[in-house]
DNA sequence: AATGAATGAGTGTTCATTCAT
DNA sequence: CATGAATGAACACTCATTCAT
């Protein structure tokens, strides 16, 4: 009946419950019950309640430390941030849920192990589309552009629209700034 | 010994805790202890811990109320947007603690009261800010521009520069937005 | 506004809640409540909780104490025996919601001193209707005309009828009880 | 050290402590150090408090609801009543404790399942013994028996004497009265 | 690969009671 | 005659975690 998939089932279910709840909020009472397993058996899979969570953020780690590692191999042209731009979007989208729910409990995230890469690995992003000497406001428009993202991916619910429009809605927004910070107006 | 003042006292050290740790890392325990009184003496002031965080919410509504209500009250031209986000940025600043855990506890804010209230407040300012019938791109300009005023009040410590230079930073990027949308490019 | 009713109306919530939901169930704070007092308010008035449910037997315990005294001054007559139900059914009615209380907190009852009170009186009222001497069924039959009137006060609501009927149905069935144990079958 | 009895032992301690103390008055701590485990390990085996009175009123349920069952199926004759009271007698002999239990505690048993339940079943006895056109008085009569038979069992102690004959007494007291009833007089 | 049974530390909450004012 | 403020002890309940089987 069961097979090997147990440890996907877990981080699929566990997903989806931070998700929803929080971290704090969710117990693993709630997730073996949902897979209908005993608390127990999570013990086997993992080997604590914030081991589920950091293995969530493996699979998303990945490719947002290679776009930066591409990013850092790259001229520091316009081109080139608009299509870190585009690629970080792509990466938005591939792990939604996980976003998410970094962006509903960035409390819990920032005393956690994958808050603080995380937040590196902003930092870093920022660091490719900014340009550390240019006026402050410019600087704001490239931290913008991502928060922008972050943000406008999950709270954009409250207005109508077909959600593919509004994807690219935000990413031109945020290539838009930028763009202007990049050509400095 | 016992003045008046408990009560403030709790909101204080509540508002400092939930701000640290998130609402539900917080014990009752903890902020009696920071007070040096008993949970029990938290009971005799507030009926429930949800209780104590509405209370804090009670100041920060109304100022945000009369922002909207000044702007129902206006012609929806450019300078009253503008004027918006002037003063959107001084209730931010008033009330930085508090907004700073809205941020950092969305997830939690989700299923509390003062959540709900507080997202119908953010719609109702957007509402004043966007226009229903401009293209998509500019309804995200404008709801970009609280967002970015939300994230940027607390997340940029990261970068470095005076507080005050990346508020108005912030402020000045915001207002470009809202007048993009506004002119419609 | 408040005139020196205040203790007699403690007595009146107090035995209304407790009657409803029980001695343990039923708090201070409520009765507090109920009166538009404080908690302190109670202790002014009563030294502990204890104390409030002691005085309302007190009002209580003289009628059914004067009742056995007189008893015991009467020939053991079958009049005399039926005379005290038919005045115990009076003593019943007079103090229904104490009654009723009793009824249905005998565990509670039975560690309180009024409870011991009532117990020894209930014995003395049975001591005045059986004849120590007389055979097991007879002794048994006194009991229960004194049982019967206590359930039956209360409990007899799943039954349709008029309540007086109820009760004279109830005396009656107790007096016979009462005269077959006399007479001897 | 840990076998498959400690749910019984859990509801054996709980019966014996709800019985001493009354339902309200037993903390579940008390229980725990009873049984030397943990309150956690309650937990394990009952999700509330309410739950293990609950587990206690199963096994009770089942031989009255069998009782009544078996009465329904019968001609409604005296033989059929005097019958039903003598196998009623045999199941308060048999789950005395919890009989006892149910006695002191009508008060809570009132706002819990099992106490509803058990309404429902009292009525469905009384109704098997009674005639729903007799007189009043005959009706009393039927419900007397049951009461006296539920009283009788427990508050009988402080009259002196064998307990069968006590018991047999009350069963006879009981038949006669329901005899009394079917016959008219 | 998983369960059954349990734990220790904690949670929010309620209670009867006290006492200075 | 009463309140405002507080306490200490308890309560039902939940949690992440452990470990023998």
């Amino acid at each position: 009946m069961a097979r090997g998939n147990t440890r996907q089932r877990i981080q699929d279910v566990a997903l989806e419950l931070f998700g929803e709840q929080g971290y704090e909020k969710t117990s693993l009472r709630e997730i073996a019950e949902h897979l209908d397993v005993t608390k127990a058996a999570l013990y086997y899979h993992f080997k604590t309640k914030e081991d589920i969570l950091n293995s969530l953020f493996e699979s998303v780690s990945q490719p947002i430390d290679k776009l930066i590692e591409w990013g850092q191999g790259q001229p520091r042209s316009l081109e080139t941030k608009q299509e870190i731009l585009r690629r970080y979007a792509d990466a938005l989208a591939a792990a939604a849920p996980l976003f998410r729910f970094m962006q509903e409990n960035q409390g819990t995230m920032r005393e956690l192990r994958p808050g603080e890469h995380f937040k590196h690995r902003m930092i870093s992003l920022v660091d490719l589309l900014r340009d550390p000497d240019a006026e402050m406001p410019d600087q704001v428009r490239c931290f913008t552009a991502l928060m922008a993202m972050h943000a406008g991916m999950f709270a954009l619910k409250d207005i109508e629209g077909d959600p593919d429009d509004k994807r690219s809605a935000i990413l031109e927004v945020a290539i838009e700034l930028v763009t202007q910070a990049h050509t400095g107006h």
